[in-house]
DNA sequence: AGCACTTGCATAGCAAGCTATACAAGATTA
DNA sequence: TAATCTTGTATAGCTTGCTATGCAAGTGCT
């Protein structure tokens, strides 16, 4: 039986993940960020007073890892953790001027990433090859979410 | 300025790589394996007694990661890690028994999360992914040794 | 032989993912 | 109202990635 890892797409979107997260920690280390935050601030760059739940459900990141990346993200001074008042257990979260102040550099530097890291394709095949891969992601969270059972 | 994750090549190659991940850890668990053992294992299985040195540089992996790995690997009893005689800095790896006799069952887990993650994609579309995706995986690695610039 | 340089591996320490579990605040219900 | 269930976060402990650094074993030079 065999099994190449060149042909096997887990294989090669681990190897890929990692050749993204090298350039895009890279790059955005002299901004004091580092890539587990990115998601979350993207998030929050669109707007923010969001809680924890709610950046959970929109990431596909398990809870506790997300308590862990917004615990780090408040030691760094990305953001701030208020009680929300009508809730007890909610804290919402929201950035601090810090943050709000590197979004520019931080998505030219994501932009700059994804450019490079896909140099070696067509602009038609980094479209495919995006196209392709939202299909994988969205439609499998949407199967994970049956129509009739639990 | 916008930036869309549902259109970042970097943002989707991390939740897709996610999805691989859980899915393969889920099946291997009962195997006694994670996927970090996974690449490993796979040059291991081709043949073993390969160095540390050796691993690395075909997997694209730290130096200290797969040092780690490999030392979780010995705990687990899937490896034996052997000096070299001729040169005693090397230490070769060699597969044991039992990491011999998982192959057949860990190569199907393998097989069956890629087709279940790529469900959503036609035959012709997982086999346009795995192209795009190689380009990128070599295509980059080779662009990592300039011939000119840098 | 003795010195410095190189090479192969290990270790320390951190980020970021995961599961399992704890716990306090709300909601429900007998 | 009191007991129980649910929900939102936090914590513990693990894996797997990374950089930086240490160190012992070879190699080369003089």
């Amino acid at each position: 039986m065999k099994f190449s890892k060149e042909l096997s797409a887990g294989y090669l979107v681990n190897h890929m993940a990692r050749l993204f997260e090298r350039g895009l920690a890279e790059r955005i280390r002299p901004l004091g960020l580092t890539p587990g935050t990115f998601p979350a601030l993207l998030e929050l760059w669109e707007g923010d007073g969001l809680t924890q739940k709610e950046l959970v459900e929109r990431l596909d990141i398990e809870q506790a890892t997300m308590a862990n990346t917004l615990a780090r993200m408040e030691r760094d001074g990305l953001v701030r953790r208020q009680k929300d008042e009508a809730d007890g257990r909610v804290q919402r979260i929201w950035l601090t001027d810090h943050a709000r102040g590197l979004r520019d550099a931080a998505i030219e530097a994501a932009r700059s990433v994804n450019a490079e890291t896909m140099a070696s394709l067509s602009a038609q095949e980094q479209r495919q090859l995006v196209a392709l891969m939202q299909k994988i992601v969205y439609d499998d969270k949407a199967s994970a979410t049956p129509t009739s059972s639990e």
